[in-house]
RNA sequence: GCGCCCGUAGCUCAGCUGGAUAGAGCAACGGUUUCCUAAACCGUAGGUCAAAGGUUCAAAUCCUUUCGGGCGCACCA
């Protein structure tokens, strides 16, 4: 904790003269608690001193010894600056301090109480917007499972930007735009009745498209006829458009249904086809800046100094390519929004698209062109290969989280029959397990999809840390009481109650580290460790009982806990039943 | 061919902005419920951190090479 490391930074600084910004650098948290609780290293300065490491972790120790036996106990220095500092001790080759655990618990959990959901809040964002692009699927075929990713990842980096006080907003980039629409008309005009538009579902679009790419492979000159009806969209023709809308609206209803099973909303819905008006104005830019050149009838900015291919903007036939509509989409989110920072979420196998689409931002003299980052993250297979839309091979969406859902409705017909809005806890806490499977691990990582690993919940899962959480509110509902700050802390004593505490602290700088690499597993893993610790703490205490003074501390660490727990939960998008 | 990502226990993964004995979960085996939810907890077993070099007082972590897997490289998104 802040408090703690800046009195033993001031501390080693008049103990070895050393730069507070150098010594804070070096303070690390030993493997093991006993330990202690903080450690200095003395390899850099067995260097400067020419002495082994173990002596000068001796030496040291003794100084700072002494000096804080130089403050009189009374004196207002010594309470502000060494105040909690209980023990300190040299192991081998680092000094190591023990904090007291009386000040530490004291802070920690009043902190917490006060300031309930907004514990782990910063204000470091304030004033500052970031736009999250994320989720952005194609229209006109399902949501399938690999689609999870970019929504639950991006959901997850908007929360925890929001956390940190940033103003966010969440634009769904829907693909409703491009080639793949005249596709979609050619094979509805070729195999479509007349008229069943008006009737069609996705799976009847879906059906359509993977048709289209079976007999285009057999019959090249599919593709020609597809780009042609394209052509006739992007230049405004009435059958075409009338069609592409009734595609577009069939496929908004599905996708609706689904983010809203997942609790996903987004600020914009704005599709590729929403820029469409305004990539005439940005081609002109790019034409003016001189960074456009026509090259095989294409029109291209060439990127070869920068050992990149080049950046599409027409196809030889005029038409736009999403590149184009990218760039118009950036201009235009600048002007609307005036964002700090755009994250793209997207998958890794886009990186190059990005990395060439950001150049060509900083081409055109954009200096918020290095504001713009692509979270990637790792693909979604099967064990034997890719997931396909156009081969039919995958798993919906839908079904999945319908499956996970009953799953859980029948373990809690075994375990907890007599429970409570049994529906809604089954929905909260399926959709839970699938939400936290697939964010625990580090995005970039390929993962194969397994249906029993994705609805195992058992261990490191979402179920565990909702379990976790539910269990911590059935004592509070059993206590019956307002819970109190005021209490001896000293009663907390037990190593489970100290780690746990310890644990609870670093909730505010796992959500800073997670904003930083763009990462919620690093939420996921920590909320793993805090329900480990008070699962511990759970088994090896009891909470009631006849000792009110106890009681009463107890409470306030199984307040506390159930308070971090939720507040992690709710930044990954999941939610906190309170009995399961 | 070129570029990017990944390779840690049987499986899934943490640890990777260098530091004290490589950690979890699943699976296996054994144990814990007259007591706040056993969706939990404890124990046993399981590792040449892909391989080889290098940098360093110190390498799973940084650099180089090799091997294995994935992805991408001009008219799809």
């Amino acid at each position: 904790m802040d408090y703690f490391i800046k009195n033993i930074v001031s501390l080693l600084k008049e103990g070895t003269n050393l730069p507070e910004n150098e010594i804070e650098k070096f303070i690390e948290i030993p493997p093991d608690f006993k330990m202690g609780d903080y450690a200095f290293p003395c390899y850099t300065l067995s260097k400067i001193f020419k002495k082994s490491p173990n002596i000068i972790a001796a030496e040291l120790s003794n100084t700072l010894q002494i000096i804080i036996n130089k403050h009189p106990p009374v004196s207002p220095i010594f309470k502000e600056r060494y105040r909690g500092i209980a023990e300190i001790k040299a192991i081998g080759p680092y000094v190591n301090f023990f904090v007291d655990k009386v000040t530490f618990s004291e802070l920690v959990l009043k902190t917490i109480s006060e300031e309930r959901d907004g514990y782990g809040n910063k204000t470091l964002g304030k004033e500052k917007t970031v736009v999250v692009d994320f989720s952005s699927p194609n229209i006109a075929k399902h949501l399938a499972v690999h689609h999870l990713r970019s929504a639950l990842i991006g959901n997850a980096i908007r929360n925890i930007y929001k956390t940190l006080g940033y103003t966010c907003v969440g634009i769904n980039h829907l693909g409703d735009w491009g080639t793949q629409f005249g596709q979609l008309i050619v094979a509805y005009k070729k195999w479509g009745s007349e008229n069943a538009h008006k009737t069609y579902t996705v799976t009847d679009l879906n059906n359509l498209y993977v048709r289209f790419h079976q007999e285009a492979e057999k019959n090249p000159g599919l593709e020609d006829e597809a780009r042609a009806w394209f052509k006739k969209l992007e230049s405004g023709d009435f059958e075409a458009k009338d069609l592409w809308q009734h595609f577009k609206d069939i496929s908004l209803k599905e996708f609706q249904k689904i983010y809203d099973m997942l609790g996903i909303h987004f600020d914009a819905f704005v599709g590729e086809s929403f820029y469409n008006t305004m990539v005439e104005d940005t081609i002109t830019r790019i034409k003016e800046k001189g960074l456009a050149k026509v090259s095989e009838q294409a029109l291209i900015i060439d990127l070869e100094p920068y050992n990149m291919p080049p950046c599409l903007l027409r196809k030889k036939d005029d038409t736009t390519l999403y590149a184009t509509r990218d760039i118009a989409a950036a201009e235009y989110r600048k002007k609307t929004y005036d964002f700090d920072k755009m994250i793209y979420v997207v998958g890794s196998e886009q990186k190059l698209h990005f990395n060439q689409f950001f150049k060509v931002l900083e081409l055109m003299g954009y200096d918020w062109a290095n504001n713009c980052v692509h979270v990637d993250f790792g693909l979604m297979k099967f064990k034997d290969g890719k997931m396909s839309t156009r081969k039919g091979k995958v798993v919906l969406l839908e079904d999945l989280l319908i499956e996970a859902v009953e799953r859980i409705r029948k373990i809690i017909e075994g375990k907890n029959p007599s429970l409570e809005n049994k529906e809604t806890v089954a929905r909260d806490v399926g959709i839970g397990a699938v939400i936290f499977a697939d964010l625990c691990t580090k995005r970039n990582k390929d993962v194969v999809f397994d249906w029993d690993e994705v609805l195992n919940f058992e261990g490191e899962t979402g179920p565990y840390i909702q379990y976790t959480h539910a269990r911590l509110c059935s004592i509070l509902r059993k206590y019956g009481k307002p819970v109190t700050a005021d209490i001896q802390f000293a009663l907390l004593k037990e190593d489970e109650s100290i780690l746990l505490i310890k644990n609870l602290v670093q909730f505010p700088s796992v959500i800073i580290k997670a904003a930083e690499f763009y990462e919620p597993s690093l939420i996921c893993n920590y909320l793993i460790d805090v329900c480990g610790s008070l699962n511990r703490f759970y088994n090896a205490h009891r909470v009631l009982s006849d000792d009110e003074e106890l009681t009463t501390a107890r409470i306030l660490l199984v307040d506390v806990t159930r308070q971090v727990i939720r507040n992690g939960l709710t930044i990954l998008g999941m939610q906190a039943p309170e009995q399961m």
